[in-house]
DNA sequence: CGGGGGATTGTTACCGGTCACAGTGACCGG
DNA sequence: CCGGTCACTGTGACCGGTAACAATCCCCCG
């Protein structure tokens, strides 16, 4: 294979010294016309391209960042994946992912060092397993964005507002008259999980309604049938509520599945709401009223404030973007009559 | 910050030369077992770490692939995108993303050429909106496999046996004794849309129906909505048909919903078969009768074989992964009795 | 006791860029 | 006519590794 060609390949097709071309590459100033459009003609007569790998070398940048996710197929994740993706090339950087799922085994900061070894001058992380500090590792100088993780010291963390959606969908629910709300939960290793009860408990506080513990349950997991199986433990155990504030749209489904195989009607029977607002929300039967994050805008901003951090060595304050109810129509007013009501 | 040290460093302090302490890195026998240990504990005080960008300059390898995504939020291909880069990793090589979306007017040879001048070993690219050849670009000696893309000389191809997925869902239909089927296919600039609807038109043609054109509809895209608007073409023109093979599960949910506003019920009135096995497939109502597709290895069988090809130099035979029936609810036998109301 | 050969280690060049500094020639003023 | 300045260009070192080759040491044999 023809090697690729190098500067003193162009420098000696255009008749000057390697440094000259390398002032033209970088369009410096002192370079008279003549001589830069020979270089220029060289160049693109030998399809020349300067290698970045030569380049890192000496100013020991590899334009790119690192991003580690629990899991690039899940749906938030892979959006914020693009989002990051985007607003990194936007600045002239490269995104390189990986994905740690499915090797429960190893942790998180293995990836992390992985990609410091490979010299990214950044580094987003998103929803660490562990709580990731700044000192940990040979971190050292190499800015971290956490996405969907604890707050720690030198971490700066982007997030969306999950106590506030939280809060948001059970004040909806209570403006429809309903006063006995379940929710089930994520797992409560996610910071969101508790966020999002967090939000339901202060909703409910704030609208004078008791909190009983027997409408709370989790889902081990992320799945559908995590879902269904909660909605199954909370009917059996507490029946009588009349409506249900889901962790995810897919728990939501999930749980859905499991009312209609009960003979429960949504939303005569149980109102529900969802989280996520992925987009067979909409479609689902009946269409879901569900919490919309900017899934995209936070991977955007993760990945800004990792530039900004390589560009400035400081690293900004973390963000809380907002979210948004949206109203379908697995919601409707309480139908049967409640001893209150 | 300090400077990261360098393998001069470790071999001062070692008190060898940096050539040995280069051959204990690489794991040379060459190396007496008391300079070894030596200069091991040199390395691990300083917590030395080779640059992989200074061996990538003798080397000329990034032990990197690229791989270019028409949207890397989509389902598929974010499951192609964990199974390569777990691949990837698996094989001691990084994944680099590119997502083109949103960027409609960049087609994707200005990515490939972008990943080129980065220096990666290989590239996939999936799902390509231009018919990619392998003479393009400076694409040169660097290894492409192309997933879900036209067949073209120098190109090798992965792909799931989209053809195969057709007969066999139409054919399931045919068994339950259909015979007016309908289908919705998908944006015919994809390979896959005709792949199934060759795989339709092969069933009938098999069984002796005849292909009437007015049961074939066209999605534009691969949205909900699209899938809502062409069942509602569909039932416009040519109403009396029992069932539909439709592109897509996402696509299937919204020709679904479509039917249910006009009070048509699933899978008493119409059959339905989708394709991609999403997780909510499981938990519609009815649940999905679809084909399942092996996404996470194609995205496998894609890296590895840009990997063996960046060992062997040459690039071997493309791969067409089988699918699978997964029969689920929303078929039944056409014109069953309806038993009330 | 000298030399061959293997084991071990050091020296130097090189990968392909960038940086610091040195040169060259034209033009200008004194 | 000569020195100084400016615009432009070249030279050599260096970034942090690896490769090729040379050098050294030690052992053993003839």
């Amino acid at each position: 294979m023809a090697r690729q060609p190098t500067i003193r390949d162009v420098a000696e097709r255009a008749g000057v010294s390697h440094q000259t071309v390398s002032r033209v590459i970088n369009g410096h100033e002192l370079v008279s016309s003549a001589t830069r459009e020979r270089v220029q003609r060289a160049i693109h007569e030998l399809s020349y391209v300067p290698s970045p790998i030569a380049r890192g070398l000496t100013s020991n940048r590899t334009h790119s960042i690192g991003l580690v996710s629990t899991d690039i197929s899940d749906h938030f994740f892979a959006q914020v994946a693009a989002g990051a993706e985007i607003e990194a090339r936007r600045r002239g950087y490269y995104l390189v992912i990986a994905s740690v799922e499915e090797h429960a085994e190893a942790d998180e900061t293995a990836y992390l060092r992985l990609m410091v070894e490979r010299r990214v001058e950044g580094l987003i992380v998103a929803r660490p397993r562990l709580p990731i500090t700044a000192g940990q590792v040979p971190l050292q100088r190499v800015p971290l964005v956490a996405i969907a993780a604890r707050e720690a010291p030198g971490v700066t963390v982007v997030d969306v507002d999950n106590r506030g959606g939280g809060r948001e969908a059970v004040d909806f629910l209570l403006r429809q008259g309903h006063r006995r709300i379940a929710t089930i939960t994520g797992p409560m290793e996610w910071p969101s999980s508790h966020a999002r009860l967090e939000g339901y408990r202060e909703s409910l506080y704030a609208a004078g309604v008791t909190v009983s513990p027997s409408l709370v349950e989790q889902a081990p997991g992320w799945d559908l049938a995590d879902g269904r199986a909660a909605m199954a433990r909370l009917l059996d155990r507490a029946p009588g509520f009349t409506a249900l504030f889901a962790y995810s749209d897919l728990i939501a489904i999930g749980a859905i599945s499991e009312l209609r195989s009960r003979g429960l009607r949504v939303p005569r029977d149980i109102s529900v709401v969802g989280y996520d607002d992925i987009p067979v929300a909409a479609y689902t039967d009946p269409p879901l009223t569900t919490v919309s994050q900017p899934m995209r805008e936070v991977g955007e901003a993760a990945a800004s404030l990792v530039l900004d951090a390589i560009g400035e060595g400081t690293t900004g304050l973390g963000r809380l973007l907002p979210v948004r109810l949206v109203v379908r129509a697995s919601v409707a007013a309480p139908g049967t009559p409640d001893s209150g009501g």
